[in-house]
DNA sequence: TTTTTTGTACCAAACGGTCGGTAAATAACA
DNA sequence: TGTTATTTACCGACCGTTTGGTACAAAAAA
């Protein structure tokens, strides 16, 4: 069995290690040789992929960007546009639990860590943000078009407060490492969302 | 003209411009060496006042941890506790406004860099958050006696709510640096709170 | 054979931190 | 009050380690 592309192996496994080492340790404290150490590539294969740690981060927080994208879109699933919402919340919170609330959500971090310093960094985060965003807007307004929501808060502006709550709530939490945390939540959410 | 506690002067110096660094950049962006530059104290004077920069960067998060606590009291203002608390979170965002939305708020900041990897850290900061929503709470519990909030809410998952809400919006203001989106923000906590 | 991929050895710069020692302020004593 | 101890405050050269990054040869694949 003859593999083809055995570089292209070798960068996605740099990709997802040093994704996790980012999400768990943030930008600075995650050093290049902890990179090589975790994935057990060589400095120079590394660099071989890689023209520098920026390029590599910047690299890690897109494949980690297009796959959160399609991770929205799946877990947006329910009886009603408002129920997707609050499934799609879940499976977000879902993923926290997982990690033992370890890390928490990666574009946040990166967002307070390098936004301020960094504009590639920056322009990323703001489209996660984006599209993260525009997905429950549709949602938001369909269920308005059904008479599903209450309150006079526009579907953008509703969109933009769920994904701060959201946002907010995972910070709380890895805080907090409470696993109520979580279920107050979605229950916070269902109070923004149907009283 | 002799001076008194002339080493608590300096040691008042290096906690406060430390602070606006770890604000600005964070924790392990922050060397001692910039910290040198931006005090004018040298090295080894600093490390006279301050054991380690662990010891360092604790002291500043518990000193802006303390004058945190006096804020929020003082920004509780307003006709009935519902106002108090919009006025609360309108004085919080008008201090990013102040700093052009770098720098967001440096416990949120401080929770996401350091609150898996240290737990002295993570212990400060779960207290602010504590205090912070409270505070909240009790001019929650007060609405609600006084028939002013709707919602079935119970007031402590309320409070740790409107303080989610609001770090999440200083998460998202501190990358999009929109001044409409403080508004957003504002007008996103009255639909919480008053419908 | 040529191109792609990987491993090894090395680099200068920056990191947090230590050290012996100096200067200034305060306390003790005459 | 003037003099001497003693503490407090400060300095900057230096330490070992780690940082991100490079050069280049060996190996594998095409």
């Amino acid at each position: 069995m003859v593999q083809k592309n055995k570089g292209e192996q070798t960068r996605q496994r740099i990709l997802k290690k040093t994704r996790e080492l980012l999400v768990s340790q943030g930008y600075y404290a995650t050093s290049i040789s902890s990179i090589i150490e975790a994935t057990g590539v060589k400095k120079g294969n590394l660099y071989y992929h890689f023209a520098s740690k920026e390029e590599l981060g910047l690299a890690v927080l897109d494949d980690a960007a297009r796959e959160f994208a399609e991770f929205i879109e799946e877990s947006l699933d329910g009886e009603n546009p408002l129920e997707e919402i609050l499934n799609s919340a879940e499976s977000v919170l879902k993923i926290l639990e997982e990690k033992n609330f370890t890390g928490g959500c990666l574009f946040g971090n990166t967002a307070l860590e390098m936004s301020d310093s960094n504009r590639k960094f920056a322009s990323i985060i703001r489209e996660v943000f984006s599209t993260w965003t525009t997905a429950y807007e549709n949602k938001i307004a369909e269920a308005k078009a059904q008479g599903l929501l209450p309150g006079s808060m526009a579907p953008p502006l509703l969109a933009r407060t769920v994904v701060a709550l959201l946002e907010g709530w995972i910070m709380m939490i890895r805080v907090s490492k409470s696993e109520t945390d979580v279920e107050d939540c979605l229950l916070a959410l269902e109070g923004l969302l149907k009283e």
